[in-house]
DNA sequence: CTCCTTGAGGTACGTTGCGTACCGTACCAG
DNA sequence: CTGGTACGGTACGCAACGTACCTCAAGGAG
């Protein structure tokens, strides 16, 4: 006798704790509704009538464990925040985390509904705003043309992240590599001195 | 009498065309091993007696499709050059042909060795060589500095469009979005002019 | 020419997992 | 008290992967 029927807002939490626990421990791939309806002490009928199919569930699942991030960071410097971000990133996506929402964006593929939803969860406006204020501060701080802040230059050094997550199935991007795409193609890019040097400048 | 019962090679061959049929028909999750082997005009026996598991059928017929791309095309300017690789590429990952690669890397995600057989195909070989041949064109014309001669130069503009697949889940990337990536990223960052408006709807 | 090994063909099956149907039953409102 | 709503339980249909088993054609060895 812990209590009667769950109902409405009560059950509905329960079964995204219990997605969102199973989504965790064993992926996408490991998130059966079966496994879940158990888990949460219930069946398949109530996880239906709440979403119609298991990718709305995961990506609601997922909505429901990712934290709060709250990116942008000042450094000082464009450079040290534009890496601060992509490591942050990086981080975030690591683990099993980063396969969890490439299976989801797979799943997702075919309906346009579950994919706006992700795609606000994954690059979403958060992340890009986090992006313009860097570009912003660095603008201010006379590091960056102001031409410098458009949606493309914002969205360069994320959109080369996910490249690098297309390539290699684990998202697992050593750190060298958000260097390199910082020092070799961000900054040249915004400072507008060409490609100098591969390397990271010597003495600017 | 077309033939007798095929054997070896030749229904390898029988069996790999039907999967890349399939493939680029009904994208990877369309490609079920019943519809392949019915296609090939076998069973799944002969199938599974060369590749162990879906995946790696998947990977193989991927590879036989992607091996009939003949890229590299000199229109006589780095721009004209980059947009006819980037519309190449565009236009052979369309339809659901984009999504096959996300799918397979979901799939292969758990196997190390399909994954490096991915990998391989996919960031591989004759696509790089193509970019770094067409950087090579620009130095000789003048184009570019010899500096811009750099692998992450030539993977960028390939490397945004697959960030574009991955936040986009179907894989349509309008036209205007790959002139965006020359003009406003590739470009400038090899011409080391800075990002001085490239199409200015007005004076700033 | 005759066996005999190899591998293709055919079919059926076990299993998993999504999504659905049906029915009884507890909660809530009036 | 009476009814409607929605939860619980179970069973099912279906698709698709992967496997088992048997038959039978091809092609070589003797």
């Amino acid at each position: 006798m812990t209590g009667g029927r769950r109902r409405g807002a009560e059950l509905e939490l329960a079964i995204l704790r219990a997605a969102a626990e199973e989504l965790t421990a064993s992926g996408y791939s490991g998130m059966t509704m079966d496994k879940v309806a158990r888990r949460a002490g219930t069946n398949k009928n109530a996880i239906y009538r709440r979403w119609p199919q298991r990718a709305a569930l995961g990506i609601a699942a997922y909505k429901y464990v990712a934290d709060a991030r709250t990116p942008s960071a000042d450094t000082g410097t464009l450079r040290g925040d534009a890496l601060e971000l992509l490591r942050q990133a990086n981080a975030t996506w690591s683990s099993p985390r980063g396969a969890i929402l490439r299976d989801l964006l797979a799943a997702a593929a075919d309906e346009p509904a579950l994919l706006e939803l992700l795609r606000e969860q994954v690059g979403g406006g958060a992340l890009n705003a986090a992006w313009f204020a860097l570009l912003g501060r660095a603008v201010a701080r006379g590091e960056a043309p102001p031409e410098a802040v458009q949606p493309r230059v914002a969205a360069l050094p994320m959109m080369l992240l996910r490249g690098e997550y297309a390539l290699r199935g684990v998202p697992a991007v050593p750190d060298e590599v958000l260097v390199e795409i910082v020092d070799e193609i961000f900054l040249p890019l915004i400072r507008g001195r060409g490609l100098a040097s591969p390397r990271p400048p010597s003495a600017d």
